[in-house]
DNA sequence: TATATTGTTAAATAAATTTTTAATAAAGTT
DNA sequence: AACTTTATTAAAAATTTATTTAACAATATA
């Protein structure tokens, strides 16, 4: 029965095709290229990987594997690892999606809370020198008072996203939305 | 003292411009083009503005103003405004940081559950013939299992995300994670 | 230390996206 | 209903980004 057989590894390989492509399609939302979203979605079904396997599976050059890789590593989806005997470098794909999720957003969201709330102290102490100068005019006065308070108000937000930041990173937002694991098929 | 109202007055405009600048860099995040991120951070500045407004502000095309406007009302960064007596169609700034955190990342997020669940979905029931077909090899429904397995795990992830969204949604989160709001110059 | 192998950088090419100009459609006014 | 104004769509141009080929650097092995 090897056409049985055949049909059975087929169906196996179909089976990660489909989980590959959903998983390619939706990493635009992380800003990667094309390349590092077939890359890990490719990894995603391995245990580990040097770059010549992955020019090999993905048919892609080796330096669009090498700075794909350096990518998927700044936003912790892969690692490296040591590999005892082999000169070649090794790389895994991070499996849990959790830390993925955690090491990208608050990343991302620190970038923006960070330059951001430069820009809008530097912004607010320009507008307390008109606020307080004697020679602007009320008008003046009223338009610098408006657009603090309407930076003031802003500065809300990006507070909530620093604690935001901080309680993914201490786990802490799962004792509000808990994880609810189901149990293996073993 | 005509001199020092000037001077005041581009201290406005340069405070102004600082945040726009810190606007326009991050909302890259929010995958909008360049355009669009300039776009709304001059907005964020302005009670309303027409098309011909902002291509004057911003010296860029009408067309260009116009898609611009449109993936930037997709994401829910701007609204449209009836103004009446001008036959113009005019537009405002959410300037709510808040709902238009909510907007887009529920909206990223649902799309990333749906595509990847349907996927995982449909790559599982593959796993379970193979698992339950008799002519399989004892090495191939291991396999299976092993896959099944792992994705099965992953939905824990895709779940934990779909109450992320509905307590971003209903504003539930704000009682595990509250806002803390300052007061104004005033 | 020389050599072979692997990984990275740089320049060039290819592909995709963004923006503009020109043409069309839609809406409002007289 | 014709005309004017505004907004959108389509095609072309320009820019940016991604990928590859080729050269270089680094590393490990013999």
């Amino acid at each position: 029965m090897s056409e049985n057989n055949e049909k059975s590894q087929i169906k196996i390989e179909e089976a990660k095709d489909k989980v590959i492509g959903a998983i390619a399609e939706t990493m635009d939302l992380y800003g990667v290229t094309p390349a590092a979203a077939n890359l890990y979605a490719t990894m995603y079904f391995k245990d580990q990987m040097t770059l010549d396997e992955m020019r090999t599976e993905l048919e892609m050059s080796k330096p669009s594997m090498s700075t794909s890789v350096r990518k998927l590593q700044e936003i912790a989806m892969v690692k490296k690892t040591y590999t005892r005997g082999s000169r070649k470098h090794t790389y895994v794909a991070e499996k849990n999606f959790f830390r993925s999720f955690m090491v990208f957003y608050c990343q991302m969201w620190e970038r923006e809370v960070k330059i951001n709330m430069n820009a809008i102290e530097e912004a607010q102490d320009d507008l307390l020198n008109v606020i307080k100068e004697s020679s602007s005019t009320p008008a003046m006065v009223a338009e610098a008072k408006k657009y603090y308070d309407q930076l003031e108000e802003s500065k809300t937000y990006y507070h909530w996203l620093e604690d935001l930041i901080e309680n993914i990173e201490t786990g802490k937002i799962f004792e509000c939305i808990p994880k609810k694991q189901k149990e293996s098929l073993t």
